[in-house]
DNA sequence: CTAATACATCAATAATTGTTGATCAAGAAA
DNA sequence: TTTCTTGATCAACAATTATTGATGTATTAG
């Protein structure tokens, strides 16, 4: 069922974002692309902790990694972002107001 | 901190929206007002289960209830939905690239 | 009054997530 | 080659979240 699906789909992205740390690397990456090691040094983390928020980033489609030489840089996905727009605006009541409560209940 | 704080009531924000249930109880919601006995008999879930889920949207903000005699009626909250929109804004990667990978590691 | 209904909340348990430190692979430099 | 650096991944543990069934409170019906 597409409906279930996209649930999940958008479940799963702001899952990603549900998370402190997971939103501040966010906010770095607004300003350009970087790598773990520029992030381990601005929020003053463990590597390994960063990789696995990273990762749940990556996995949700929110960021992007391209790897350079020995440095993995990772940017922000603006589709990723757009379909969370949508995920959003989904969520916004109709304009039609239907009817008074049911009380089948 | 106002950018920590902001940073805390968006990642809540997202949270209350990162699980399935919770995603399918606003659904219910944008056609209208819902007591929890009609999303318990349309989610096909137990009472109290539908109650923490409703629980930790309405602490995140993004539901009302509006008690009447024994049901209590919940709907979206458009102005946490607002806050929401603006989170999702603030995620944006500015117009201005900054320059070049920082190499400094 | 008693009985039934709607719902919150609690305690116990299960499941999922997050953190830490260790290890491993690949690239670059000596 | 060996060594150093970057970063992924894994195992062990900690912390948070979700589910279930039971109990309690308020409201309404009989």
């Amino acid at each position: 069922m597409i409906t279930i699906k996209r649930r999940d789909q958008s479940a799963s992205l702001f899952h990603a974002l549900s998370d402190d740390t997971r939103l501040e690397i966010m906010e770095r990456l607004k300003d350009g692309e970087q790598c773990v090691c520029d992030l381990t040094d601005a929020l003053k983390s463990a590597q390994s902790r960063l990789s696995f928020h990273l990762k749940v980033l990556k996995d949700a489609g929110l960021i992007k990694d391209r790897p350079e030489g020995r440095w993995i840089y990772y940017s922000v996905n603006a589709e990723a972002l757009e379909e969370l727009e949508e995920a959003v605006q989904g969520l916004k009541p109709s304009r039609h107001r239907v009817g008074s409560p049911s009380k089948s209940c």
